[in-house]
DNA sequence: CACAACATTGAACAGTGTTCAATATCGAAT
DNA sequence: ATTCGATATTGAACACTGTTCAATGTTGTG
């Protein structure tokens, strides 16, 4: 039996998240299991739900994490001025580089379905809302002058577009093989997109 | 017991699809199971496995039937020569609205992740690509003289463009609400993206 | 040293996919 | 008609899943 306070929640709490990650890491997220994330930090299930609510809770902690990382690599470098076109462009090949790296825990943000009824907190909605703000913001010099509605719309269009390429990539569904050519067809679809949002 | 030779081993196939479809529909597929299955359609888990191999496989013949579907809408309207824009935002506008149908049994085309070992057919993919077909041959018209790889990588963009928004739609990831803030959206989407291809 | 407080366990429950011996049913041959 | 072989159908069994909670182990404090 695991000694009483030989660790605190919190310290059951980020071995129990980065154990789970390791098992989506390696084997995928439906592989994923309780009992299997419990056993990789030597406590049983019932105290993994002493500290998470259920299943659901632990992968959208997880989920928030991946998420937590993604925008600190996309807000890595900051735009320069004038050179608003790359700075997207970038963007884009930062995405797909991320999900690229880890596919399991990536595809988890978005194929885990959550019980119905259980609502998304506000605090991981946020989370959510800050990426689209980093595009926004990257839009925004290109878009002098438009009100603001176009440039929210812009951001999800492109965001959005580059989301379902990595996905469909992911799946197989796109009959593309290999990182580079997804990172072409990102390009492909935000250059385009751009020239043909700011008319030239 | 349902007596022997009640149904073909094909009628009941038909039978089961039809009844898992329904579930789905319903349910979402993450409540799809063999058992309910087997009792929609008055038998047993046993008699299920004689006519899939597995869950995998039903819930493939299922997307096999979602994607025919979708392709059948996507070719009710033939392009109108002189129409290539108003065409792929057309079929941007059907895919949008078949996935709003039925977005459980649409989402597990995409979601569900088949056991990694196990390789998706060739006639299933024979479907996919049809649709991408479909979608080359409709900008082709607007990239007079150029390669057949770069109509190719459009259609793959644009194709994968309105599916992730279409994703991130269904998963409120995208803070939009309704199906026609979903189809303003694409339009933006296609449209820019067609202006950009184009050059004007 | 005892006791209250709490951390931890693991058995139990209802569900899942999957298998396969046992059984029920039928068509054909005698 | 009766029997018999072929096969359609069943349902119990297995190993797994998430989840709960009484029981038990461990600790700090009075």
């Amino acid at each position: 039996m695991a000694r009483r306070s030989d660790h605190s929640r919190e310290e059951i709490r980020e071995m129990a998240l980065s154990a789970a990650e390791k098992i989506v890491f390696e084997q995928g997220y439906e592989k994923l299991s309780a009992r299997k994330v419990a056993t990789a930090i030597g406590y049983t299930v019932g105290t993994l739900y002493l500290v998470f609510e259920n299943i659901d809770d632990l992968i959208l902690n997880i989920n928030a994490r991946t998420l937590d990382r993604l925008h600190a690599q996309m807000t890595e470098s900051p735009p320069k001025p004038g050179k608003a076109r790359e700075y997207l462009l970038q963007l884009g090949h930062v995405y797909i580089r991320y999900a690229n790296e880890d596919p399991h825990r990536w595809a988890m943000v978005f194929e885990h379905r959550f019980a119905e009824e259980r609502t998304i907190p506000a605090w991981y909605q946020e989370k959510i809302a800050r990426m689209f703000a980093v595009v926004e913001e990257g839009i925004e010099p290109l878009a002098m002058g438009r009100p603001r509605e176009e440039i929210t719309q812009a951001a999800r269009a492109i965001w959005g577009g580059v989301h379902g390429i990595c996905i469909l990539a992911l799946t197989d569904t796109l009959g593309v093989a290999g990182v580079d050519s997804v990172q072409e067809l990102t390009r492909s679809l935000i250059s385009n997109y751009l020239k043909g949002f700011t008319g030239n």
